[in-house]
DNA sequence: TTCCTTCCTGAACACTGTTCAGGTTAGTAT
DNA sequence: ATACTAACCTGAACAGTGTTCAGGAAGGAA
């Protein structure tokens, strides 16, 4: 099989699928051109280097994000867009430090931070940007912390199943919220 | 000069010298051996390998928090904390990230967490570790975003001056805040 | 058939973390 | 002073990493 050629989105495809098998430590150059059964320089026809490559790895997993359905309010709304963003990154082994990563790099990412913030209704956007820009964080920190202890679980180390990662975030949701709701008056 | 032999604190104290001049990425354990005047191996008998070194420099910084003076409401204590904590990160290059890093391998950094949740003066301690663990993603996304920005505009490229981290930082923690104290009826 | 763009080879460069057998130094005990 | 033991380090190597570069082959258009 693959006979014939590549184009920058098979590589983007494959670096996808390999990163679900190995996880981002073992993705490396050398793994990815041997999976598509081709040199490591070939892929440096497709992407100036690794890091760029990275950066549209994480752009493809913050655009698996679902619409929502809007909510009753727009608060609603907000927790939604947070969740589904929450899903995207747990959708892919190791998708929060990928994107945690590109985003500190000021590369991708932003378009969650937009999406969240285009759900916020209040008429001060610097508010609403820097609570998008929270949002966000929350949610990466979250993630990031929750795939690490899947991996160690699944490496048989042992751990305190009393944590539930996923509440612990909705808290920290909810209080975001409720602090922006207060502080808007509605 | 460096005529006699080290032992583990020689070795990290070296490592944030380092650390500091190079930033993480060029914090290689062949530079760190090579800045003490050794061979590679050699800092092999001091710690097993370099994501334990890094474990403790991720402490150190973290131990850097400066304690804060009582403040009239336990809210303004948290808030103290954390900046106190923002603090911490930003004394070390690429401090964020080496923090972020450890936390998320569950090997260093829950004093922060601890250290911010004891000054949560509410009941439901869930609640008050949700928040804490909160606070302290939130500070490390902000810093770190905050960190790469500086090294990037260090290095020359342009920047949109017209945000201002340390203040979206705040807002973030008072949202936070404001939640916390609407939930708990205070 | 010529030509040009697209895609790839093969080999190398300059690194990286880590291991290991063996040596040296320092301090303690006899 | 001598023997022993723990602390610390050397030198060399292994197996891997991202990346570069001159050149070659495949595919479509003129």
């Amino acid at each position: 099989m693959s006979a014939s050629r590549y184009h920058k989105s098979d590589v983007l495809e494959a670096a996808l699928k390999l990163l679900d098998e190995l996880g981002l430590p073992d993705l490396t150059m050398r793994k990815l051109a041997a999976a598509l059964d081709v040199q490591p320089s070939a892929l440096y026809w497709h992407y100036p280097n690794k890091q760029s490559l990275l950066a549209e790895v994480s752009n493809t997993i913050v655009a698996f994000m679902k619409p929502v359905q809007n909510a009753a309010t727009w608060q609603e709304t907000v927790k939604l867009k947070a969740l589904s963003f929450r899903d995207a990154l747990l959708a892919f082994r190791d998708g929060a430090e990928v994107v945690s990563s590109t985003l500190a790099l000021g590369l991708g990412a932003t378009a969650a931070i937009e999406r969240i913030e285009s759900a916020i209704e209040i008429e001060d956007r610097t508010l609403a940007t820097s609570a998008a820009e929270s949002i966000v964080f929350l949610v990466l920190g979250n993630v990031w912390h929750e795939q690490q202890r899947m991996q160690a679980n699944s490496l048989g180390v042992v751990d305190n199943l009393s944590f539930d990662a996923s509440s612990s975030l909705e808290i920290g949701l909810d209080l975001i919220l409720s602090g922006l709701s207060q502080k808007v008056g509605a």
